[in-house]
DNA sequence: CAATCCGTAACTAAACTCGTTGCAGTTACG
DNA sequence: CGTAACTGCAACGAGTTTAGTTACGGATTG
């Protein structure tokens, strides 16, 4: 399929519900079921996170994660890059080509140079969006569905709002 | 690893060779060697190649590949087309979210929009890059080896460049 | 007819993703 | 102090993808 791996969308589906349910304990096993699917696989997105100094965790009685920077201030690429293992998006030759053939002895260094900055262009993209920008804009879609009429514009107003999934 | 298969390499690499080696047949066989791979695995993706109807196919004695297009005409945009399936980059999450959450209920759609653009940003980069691009880079790096005197910087000029993979 | 070449199916090994279970370690609280 | 509620992490399995390989049928040339 080769394609990008769901974590990403997961962390940042984590980060966003932690910017905007500050009120509640964000558990594993909370964030699991808004996310669907097991409290492991947060946790292991949540290391990743914490690796990256995105939030802090704790364990215990009462634990869970919090946020460690703002939710402007953590850019998708931060995700990204947290989560996503640090290789090129494009792959190259799987066995290096014939060297002593001039197209073979000289691909993979032009082929590197354009993929570098097609990779570029897309982070860019990631690069310009936050996690905030994100919050904002999954509240005013449930604010237009209707359904949770509560939902507070600003991230740390939201502290109160009740976990319904 | 999550990244894009090395198809995307292989191919560029199977067309700028058609383009700059037009003398020779280019037989899976030939290819092969210079990819330093199986003729199975360049002719699955010359089979990519033409459906796009980027070359056309003979089989037979003295049979082989042949550009359909001017190298100049072909993107890398469209080579990725043709031998990436029709996925998105970025994956969204394995199992919907909890549709009754306001952050789950939501999200999907807010990160599809990022995605898409940062995924058109990519593909915008390789839309600015053709074959003839590659070729003519690739062949400016060879003659700066010293190591193929003969090399043409025109591939219409190149036909009679021998193979030396 | 024989040699050459493509098209495709089938199989393999390796890697990756995602989910799951199990268990050790840490913290709060009665 | 002991229990309950958490995290962290290792291990495993099913499913998918990738890239390579073998094998064989079909087309074309001479």
């Amino acid at each position: 399929m080769s394609t990008i791996s769901s974590r990403v969308a997961v962390a940042v589906h984590v980060l966003a519900y932690m910017a905007w349910k500050r009120g509640e304990a964000a558990t594993s096993e909370r964030i699991a079921a808004s996310v669907n699917t097991n409290p492991v696989v947060v946790r292991r997105i949540m290391g990743a996170l914490r690796n990256a100094g995105m939030v802090t965790v704790q364990p215990g009685v009462g634990g869970g994660a919090q946020l460690a920077r703002e939710p402007g201030e953590i850019t998708l690429l931060d995700v990204y890059g947290a989560v996503e293992d640090g290789d090129d998006l494009f792959s190259l030759h799987p066995q290096p080509p014939a060297r002593d053939c001039s197209i073979g002895g000289n691909i993979q260094a032009v082929l590197q140079g354009v993929f570098c900055q097609a990779e570029r262009a897309m982070r860019e993209v990631l690069a310009g969006v936050t996690i905030e920008t994100v919050g904002r804009e999954v509240m005013g879609r449930a604010r237009a569905a209707g359904c949770c009429g509560a939902d507070e514009a600003d991230p740390a107003a939201a502290a109160h709002e009740v976990y319904s999934g």
